[in-house]
DNA sequence: AAGTGGTCTAGACCACGCG
DNA sequence: GCGTGGTCTAGACCACTTT
């Protein structure tokens, strides 16, 4: 019944191609006509297949020039770690300091799992994030076990984990929901972080949506905001 | 040289008649074909214009039935008081605590002044939010004289300045970055927000970009999270 | 001048919602 | 069945970038 659409075929044929870096970051994609030619087309369908990639954050269109791929970057909130001042020019240092291991879901989690989730056992892990090798995020995540594998240590890109799940796995990150909060830290968190118990710490709850079906991602942050206050940029 | 698009032509006479009222929230567009006569084009160039109403927050589509006119909700960050976990369920009423008042740039503000701006006056206004009739936050805010005239208190519309903006003066926001930090409250803040000093409260500074250009809004929030907690969400 | 993306025309057929 | 939006074709001309 469903048929597929061919500007859908066009657009996950490029991606795919994007997420393994066969198309390399700051490379130009094919020209609309030889993307038509390819799969037979017109550039209106293939014109459509790129402003979804557009849309979706994977690359930029330059008149004159042509489509470039690009990190993807798009503002998922404020969690990725991109999201922080001057991550680029800052040295973020991602430790993992507990490996993924099968655990029962955390009732700190904000938000409601599904019934498939609340069946599943899940794995958790978590990070710490240094700048200039300072403390400044606690993250803990979580994942159902039955929605996709064990993720293990040696497999975290750059200590990303959404860079590992577009590159090995071809998810993508399509959405959050968040939940921020000051709170005073804890005497665990603050050891972590290396501040004082009971100083004000913006904690952040969030759960990831992905492409791939009854997968999410839970997460729960602890920032140390006095320093690298969290930042980041909307626009039309 | 520069040839106005057909189909920016067509988004801004739509766009004008949705934030006039004449196109009335929850109510239908004409239809494509409707509108492809009203201008002698084709739906391609219709359907150009009302993606872009659609990216903008406009209108959303229903197949089969047709455009229709939506509250604009787009999450323009934590700062729309409908990103509120539940400001649709809850009651928020908007308290003008401090009438719009020329005034001198302060300090507080985490963003660099353009050039422009450093030479204006500005307008400096104060309200606090309340859900439930208790008050969750303060906000601060500030525009420059010369790029808009001074607003009244009796102009604000539901106590939205956005609203007033969009449907008075035809200015939409167009984006917005923000600083998010948590800190302690100060003797005022606390007061305001009748709190302990000392309290966790989340610190947001934030600059709205406008379609007008030259005009910029800056805000300055303290938000209680105890009771609600600040929620967003993105999407793909 | 040649190649790229941006805009636009004039059609066609399909899938969805509703009476 | 009819009107709506969704997909697609097969062209055309324009604006921008590079050689």
């Amino acid at each position: 019944m469903k048929e597929p659409k061919k500007y859908h075929i066009i657009q996950e044929y490029i991606k795919k191609r994007i997420q393994g870096g066969e198309y390399a970051i700051d490379s130009y994609l094919p020209s609309e006509n030889d993307i038509c030619k390819k799969f037979g087309t017109t550039r209106t369908t293939v014109r459509k297949a790129l402003d979804e990639l557009l849309k979706e954050g994977f690359i930029a269109k330059e008149h004159g020039k042509g489509s470039k791929v690009i990190a993807r970057r798009k503002s998922l909130g404020l969690l990725t770690i991109k999201g922080f001042s001057g991550a680029i020019d800052y040295e973020v240092d991602t430790i993992l300091t507990k490996k993924p291991d099968i655990s029962t879901w955390d009732p700190v989690i904000a938000f409601a799992l599904t019934e498939e989730e609340e069946r599943s056992a899940c794995v958790y892990f978590q990070r710490v994030r240094h700048i200039n090798g300072s403390p400044v995020v606690l993250e803990n995540n979580w994942y159902a076990l039955n929605a996709l594998e064990m993720i293990k240590p040696d497999d975290f890109i750059d200590g990303s984990f959404f860079k590992t799940l577009s590159q090995k796995y071809f998810i993508e990150v399509m959405g959050a929901e968040q939940e921020l909060r000051a709170i005073t830290a804890s005497e665990e968190i603050a050891k972590s972080l290396k501040i004082a118990t009971g100083d004000p710490i913006l904690h952040i709850s969030v759960r990831f949506r992905t492409s791939k079906p009854n997968l999410n991602l839970y997460g729960d942050l602890y920032c140390k905001t006095t320093d690298y206050p969290i930042r980041n940029t909307y626009f039309g």
